[in-house]
RNA sequence: GACCCCAUCGUCUAGCCCGGUCCAGGACAUCGCCCUUUCACGGCGACGACGCGGGUUCAAAUCCCGCUGGGGUCGCCA
């Protein structure tokens, strides 16, 4: 089985399309198949590289593998559209050759006044059909006068029914459609005619894609056939909508692979709850591994209605994530933030990388991608606690309560190897304090917030001398205020 | 507008194909309680849905029809 997931360069990958990305992948793996990337840059005006190795960046990124692709090549090369003009032209020739290809000479904007007007009478906006009736001598006439034409397939009058994986048979009369283009006057292939002769190229056994293409593919099905193709298998993928029902953009916020991986969502996470749009797997546990999704995935499975993505879910997964992987792998994933944050300085010795992983232990369970890292790990890695002095000044005792702290804290040997239960047992007994009005004032002294992870977790964190100094700095601030 | 697709808690969904086991199960979100020196995590619980109308049937979320609603396509974009 081969299936083949095929962007086009315009634009950065998108959730919707790396959903149908994730799924072409999934059934690949799943069924012992071929994942095939290709690049479908027939519209000159907005494909860059840029757009393409980003989209390509991002795939890896999300660790969808493909088999064959335009970096790596393979056997039914090559991978990028704007590489195989010849073999288009070639089937342009046949489909010339057989009647059933015409030259266009309509210009765009006598297309385009003609498409508004029959909207406004209410008639289909669809092509006429004009050039069609041409005479050679028309024609000939046309190209005389230098006139660059399209060339569009002529539509059979006919019933065509797709059969799709996960809708069943579709019904479609061609009569509704018009006869399309399939060779702009540019002479590069549209993407219809691209991918109908690619896929049979590439022998595609299954397209799977979004179902935006539903209404298309009566013009593939026609397309293939014409060529003598066999047309694969299709599978047309509901669509994501954003929290107002309509297809998910910008608008909604992030909307694109690149904008999740700034903020340092997992890659696993990312999938796993795209996953989840349009699919369920069997019982109740929703966090799946990748090969636990592949082990699960199934097409026949895949719903037929739209969803929503959900940001409030999405940001679930993704903590469930944070909080179980592998923490040496998430302190690693926290270095590009907290350097951002001039939270750590270059290259970090063993010892300082020891110092974020304990921190990062700490925070994780704070975290609901990388990006908030930064914010919960400046009280435990910042020099000073920018402790607010006047939170502690009105908290009557803090000063003598730190005082006494500091002496206790001094007296420490070694701070990873105390037992804080009976130090702070103690530090009642001496203050007279406890419970909140014992914590308060330290956790504020010491990590300049109201919350936090345990107190008694932080300090060894925050090692001996660290802490004196906050505390005293504390102290210090309490004094001057009074 | 024409054609096509779709329709279960606010959201993602299970169930629908093979009607009774569903006064509809799970998850997210929300709310409450518990754990706890705080917040977060975690545990427990609550709230909450078969769009509407007709059929078929002893019986319908499940089958059929219509309506309504949403989405898609109708491009020399893909």
């Amino acid at each position: 089985m081969r299936v083949r997931f095929a962007p086009s360069p315009t634009g950065y990958l998108h959730i919707g399309n790396a959903r149908t990305a994730l799924f072409n992948w999934l059934f690949a793996r799943k069924m012992g198949g071929t994942f095939i990337l290709r690049i479908e840059d027939t519209d000159l005006a907005r494909s860059t590289d840029e757009y393409a190795e980003g989209i390509l960046s991002d795939l890896a990124w999300l660790k969808l593998a493909w088999n064959e692709g335009p970096d790596i090549g393979g056997d039914r090369g090559p991978y990028k559209q704007s590489l195989r003009q010849k073999i288009y032209d070639k089937y342009l020739d046949e489909l010339k050759g057989k009647g059933l290809a015409y030259p266009c000479f309509c210009q765009p904007d006598e297309l385009e006044a003609r498409r508004k007007a029959a909207m406004e009478k209410g008639t289909a906006p669809r092509y006429d059909n004009r050039c069609r009736a041409l005479t050679q001598k028309e024609i000939a006439q046309k190209a005389a006068q230098g006139v660059k034409p399209s060339w569009r397939f002529k539509v059979p009058e006919r019933t065509i029914v797709v059969d799709d994986v996960i809708r069943g048979k579709v019904e479609f009369d061609t009569r509704q459609l018009g006869d399309f283009v399939i060779m702009k006057s540019d002479g590069v292939p549209t993407f219809h005619f691209a991918v109908s002769v690619d896929d049979t190229l590439m022998e595609i056994t299954h397209v799977i894609r979004g179902e935006d293409h539903l209404s298309n593919t009566p013009r593939h099905i026609l397309l293939f056939e014409s060529l003598g193709f066999t047309p694969p298998r299709f599978a047309h993928l509901p669509m994501i909508l954003g929290p107002d029902g309509e297809r998910l953009s910008k608008r909604h916020g992030a909307a694109s692979v690149s904008e999740f991986r700034k903020l340092g969502y997992l890659p696993e996470a990312l999938n796993n709850y795209l996953a989840l749009l349009g699919w369920a797997p069997e019982g109740d546990k929703e966090i799946l591994s990748m090969d636990e999704l592949v082990a699960q995935f199934s097409l026949e499975k895949v719903n037929r209605s739209a969803s929503t993505f959900d940001y409030a879910k999405l940001k679930w997964v993704s903590e469930n994530y944070i909080r179980n992987e592998d923490l040496g792998r998430i302190a690693l994933l926290a270095l590009p933030y907290l350097r951002e944050a001039g939270l750590i300085e270059g290259e970090l010795t063993e010892e300082e990388m020891e110092r974020v992983r304990s921190v990062v232990k700490l925070v994780r369970p704070y975290l609901a991608c990388m990006a908030d890292v930064a914010e919960h790990a400046r009280p435990l890695l910042a020099e000073t606690a920018a402790a607010s002095a006047g939170d502690l000044a009105s908290i009557s005792g803090a000063a003598q309560l730190l005082q006494l702290l500091a002496v206790d804290l001094e007296k420490v040997a070694d701070i990873r190897d105390v037992d804080w239960k009976k130090f702070f047992g103690d530090l009642a007994k001496a203050s007279g304090l406890k419970g909140k009005a014992l914590y308060r004032p330290i956790r504020i002294a010491i990590t300049g917030q109201e919350h936090g992870p345990e107190l008694l977790d932080v300090i060894p964190v925050l090692g001996k001398e660290r802490c004196i100094a906050r505390v005293r700095d504390a102290i210090l601030k309490i004094t001057e205020k009074i």
